[in-house]
DNA sequence: GCAGTATGCAGACAATAGTCCGTTGCTGCT
DNA sequence: AGCAGCAACGGACTATTGTCTGCATACTGC
């Protein structure tokens, strides 16, 4: 259902959008700078809580970002057909 | 921030008013009976996969779940004070 | 009393999230 | 040429999620 790159596509492009570095990001969300690369890779998955600290640090409500992340399945699955 | 039992007492509330039992919804959600009820108690968190699976189960769409769960963790903030 | 359903709980375990170290390559700047 | 910022990547590691099995408890209806 949710695939491997869903949430790290978004999360590059919202991180972007913020005009954030991975290393900013990390510093800001507590995480370690290579796993928001992980993350934006598609190469980890997050837990909730993870999410929550990242959209603190993005300026995002989580259910915002969770929202999208909804949407951008919903349009690769339109896509894929 | 996110506290131990925020998830877990939503989860709580949500599944009754599906009128599921644990069992059934780990079996809809394609999780382990044992964990369903970690979960309701703050014993784990979720992975963000895991959150979908149980919010395909629960019939409801995960940022409505997660923006209930933004409430629950301000009621909380509020009450605390 | 007994069978069925629902939940808590413990222990051992497999699987994955998340950290920390360092290296490499790229780009733009001076 | 050198330097600084940014990101990909590897390996080794720790911490946490998630599974499985079995047992105990409470509640309900027969």
């Amino acid at each position: 259902m949710m695939q491997a790159n869903d949430f790290g596509g978004l999360l590059r492009r919202v991180r972007e959008a913020a005009n954030l570095s991975q290393e900013r990001l990390a510093d800001l969300s507590d995480l370690d700078r290579t796993f928001v690369s992980l993350l934006e890779r598609g190469q980890r998955q997050p837990s909730l809580e993870t999410v929550f600290s990242l959209c603190m640090a993005l300026e995002i409500r989580p259910h915002e970002f969770v929202r999208q992340l909804e949407l951008q399945i919903e349009t690769r699955l339109i896509e894929e057909r």
